[in-house]
DNA sequence: GACACTTCGTTACAATTTGGTACCAGTGCG
DNA sequence: CGCACTGGTACCAAATTGTAACGAAGTGTC
């Protein structure tokens, strides 16, 4: 997994600064630090950046100011670091675009899973966004066809899915590898909650498979978790 | 659209359960309640939560240690509920990852504000958030994918657990290296109560080992406690 | 160390739970 | 009305889990 994640660390504090880099370097991330606004804005000037963890109190351009500069030009995820607990500073910042805050002085174990929240939230809207812009996907050897609600083996010949087959898959392919349990899916596909003996789902897995799988006895494409629920095991592709 | 955020409120007060309830269900949230953290990790287990509303101060197992274990696997936002304004307990709090908390007694909109609040922050809502999600568990040379309910070796290839092998190992993760007995195992992993000759947890040790250790006569992921139980001794890192 | 006693690991098997799907009935639509 | 779709039911198959049993290993006492 060449090209990590580039995150850029902006404090003032050397220690801080190298604490951070260190933890996240050790974590396969790639860091890169600025003491300042300049710098920073070097650093965005040659390089991609994924996300940038701001202290908000800087000598020189303050980080809130500094935020607001980076808003208005660029859209990288932003945390800032804070020595302040106030309600009102952590609302601004927030409000200027920040994704997030974090508190000095922090855990590490903290910081890192801000930063995966918070990259997670900026990349899942993206990918979302693209399937439905380009209206198809490849899942397995089939091409599904978002806008006619049909797949399409290698030969071009489209299927029809009925529309809670659709949604099904749908369900499925927006959360690629998950077990979801039926009352789950029940409630993602028509937002209906589940009684014990509801075999519904059931019943539209079985269809679905009977139209997509090969070997419907031994499911490529839609797997089973006896007693959990069901995932999407194929590779998808979002073209 | 269907699918109302889904708030989870985990109290052993029933007033202050029904009262967050319905003021939440009145204003469109789509609410469960839990009394304890056995019953909150069985809706989590089945349904997708957007946020949990936690009581600090529980009988059994307390909200700090419960949150520190929500954190350990999931990424849900939480909000404290706690009677006490000390500062020290807030900064635990919010270090374990708590998202807000609330002081008891609580102003209901003030409520529905730091909801409003916390949801904003986390984006991307429950059901998106799964698109990418990556969470991963890495013990001993096993990778754990707690999305998949399955552990992968080193060559990538995913070993499927039954569900109570993996609630067992879930158990094991969240408590590393505690040594938890039978009762306590059978209690966290099914909320069974155990009468003394009781082997089904060994069954399933049993069972646990065959698939993940080397050699199961020698363990090296899941010690043997004389007497006592059984621990989680392999290194757990939260990746 | 020999012994009795307890706890643990594993196997085989039975009981139970859960999943797959054929079939039927109700629904909505043209 | 005819048609396709969907959910419910029933039945069977498959997988899992608990129980019992037995030998192995640990513990304490003499």
């Amino acid at each position: 997994m060449q090209n990590a994640t580039h995150v850029v660390v902006v404090d003032d504090h050397t220690d801080i600064r190298d604490l951070v880099r260190q933890y996240l370097e050790q974590q396969g991330y790639k860091v890169s630090v600025a003491e300042s606004g300049s710098s920073l804005r070097r650093i965005l000037e040659r390089q991609t950046v994924d996300l940038i963890i701001l202290d908000i109190m800087m000598p020189g351009e303050d980080g809130i100011s500094l935020c607001r500069r980076i808003r208005a030009s660029e859209d990288i995820p932003i945390i800032f670091l804070t020595a302040m607990a106030e309600e009102t500073d952590r609302i601004v910042g927030l409000e200027l675009g920040a994704d997030d805050y974090l508190v000095k002085p922090f855990n590490p174990r903290e910081l890192l899973a801000r930063i995966r929240a918070v990259l997670r939230r900026a990349t899942a809207p993206a990918a979302l966004r693209a399937m439905h812009e380009r209206r198809t996907v490849r899942i397995g050897h089939w091409r599904v066809n978002l806008g006619r609600q049909e797949i399409c083996g290698e030969d071009g010949v489209g299927i029809p899915l009925s529309t809670a087959e659709f949604r099904l898959l749908k369900v499925f392919i927006e959360r690629p590898g998950l077990v979801l349990s039926r009352e789950q899916l029940l409630d993602l596909t028509v937002g209906r909650t589940a009684d014990i003996f509801d075999r519904s789902i059931d019943n539209q897995v079985s269809r679905l498979r009977k139209k997509i799988e090969e070997n419907p006895k031994n499911p490529s494409i839609i797997k089973t978790h006896w007693g959990g629920g069901y995932s999407l095991c194929a590779e998808v592709a979002f073209e």
